[in-house]
DNA sequence: ATTTAATATGACAAGGTTGTCACATTATAG
DNA sequence: CTATAATGTGACAACCTTGTCATATTAAAT
């Protein structure tokens, strides 16, 4: 955390510092970023930088708290809605919901892809967890799913939650475009929606 | 390319310096490797890397081309017979001989593994233009297969390559277990297999 | 045996990074 | 209007890393 000398910034300041870390975050891996540059684009001294956090990975997961903060959030209207959808139409709402999230934080989600992507000391002390929980709690839904009906039950409920976490993650990142964020937001939906439906129907014919 | 100073060296001692830089190159990506470390491990003087190879990323080029060599190499015998299999039979082999050169070659495996995930300047000198002609071939056959009615039509082709090129690259590595090689050539075929089904059969019931 | 070419070595300069610290500046309190 | 606490600063030591180079050492050629 940082210290409470950085918290009682003045949010100006507080901002710079914020967004030339974030801006940093997002173009190179974790171990890559160098404090030197964050500071040198924020124009503050160096023995500010310490005086407000403790390290790198102070403000790093300071930076990561944030994210999540903003991510729940934004995800907070539709997650009050979702009790009565069924697996696939959780999967496609948070595919819509992810899609539109990178478009309004497309530095956030860099950040994050970094980190899924790197699986370095920090991804195991932060986001392991909550990945297991995920595939834990997608697991359960696949499983009441194929009670109903829904869901055929000769799946594999374990693999097929990992391919759609996986997917999920990979695929809103790639096509993102911020200097066409609507014609973006198009394409990415519909991609989502083919995605979804090789996953529904799958590719065989007949 | 090295230095044929490099080239002439003996075998051992080749083999003690590419060895080495694999072992790095397969722990971290690119950037993060230091020359310093190759050389200590390698145990060969400062002066000498210099005299071997014109810098990191000549070396690092040259473990790339040795890798895909060995990989041509590997195979070879199943790229005879492809020629009547159809796209999802291809996929499915494909993925099973992901799999062994995997165990065969854990190292090489993650090195190709964190260039893929990395998208450095690297990975668009060496990588992006194979990954694009991948890609292509396999939408052409895809577009095959739904000609001759095996891949229903309203799939997108180019979606649903992309689809089996990003599982093809990922899945093999996550489950690899170097110390009990037969139990994790099994689990990993049968997650392959599930995830063909579901992108054969899709996971809607009826 | 001598000369010439090829290799091997490791000290070193140049440049970069981190974390600290003594000192300057500003805010707060008495 | 002090005195005390809180912040702001940037020079600096300690540490790395890279690429070079003058100097050995070894091999090849004459």
């Amino acid at each position: 955390m940082p210290k409470t000398t950085f918290l009682n910034l003045d949010k100006e300041k507080k901002d710079r510092v914020i967004n030339s870390a974030l801006a940093f975050f997002s173009e190179k891996p974790y171990e890559q970023v160098m404090i030197s540059d964050i500071i040198k684009k924020a124009k503050i001294p160096r023995g500010s930088f310490y005086q407000y956090f403790e390290d790198k990975e102070d403000l790093y997961l300071y930076l990561l708290k944030l994210i999540q903060e903003t991510k729940l959030e934004f995800l907070g209207p539709t997650l009050q809605n979702i009790a009565n959808l069924s697996f696939l139409q959780l999967t496609r709402k948070l595919f819509e919901e992810g899609v539109k999230f990178a478009l309004a934080r497309p530095i956030h989600v860099k950040i994050l892809d970094l980190l899924l992507k790197n699986k370095n000391e920090i991804y195991q002390k932060v986001l392991a967890e909550s990945m297991q929980m995920a595939e834990t709690i997608y697991a359960n839904l696949i499983d009441q799913d194929k009670e109903k009906g829904l869901i055929r039950k000769d799946i594999d409920t374990h693999i097929f939650a990992r391919m759609i976490l996986e997917l999920t993650s990979n695929i809103a990142i790639d096509e993102l475009d911020i200097n066409n964020p609507e014609a973006s937001f198009k394409r990415m939906l519909e991609k989502n929606d083919k995605i979804l439906q090789i996953i529904e129907y799958g590719v065989k014919e007949g």
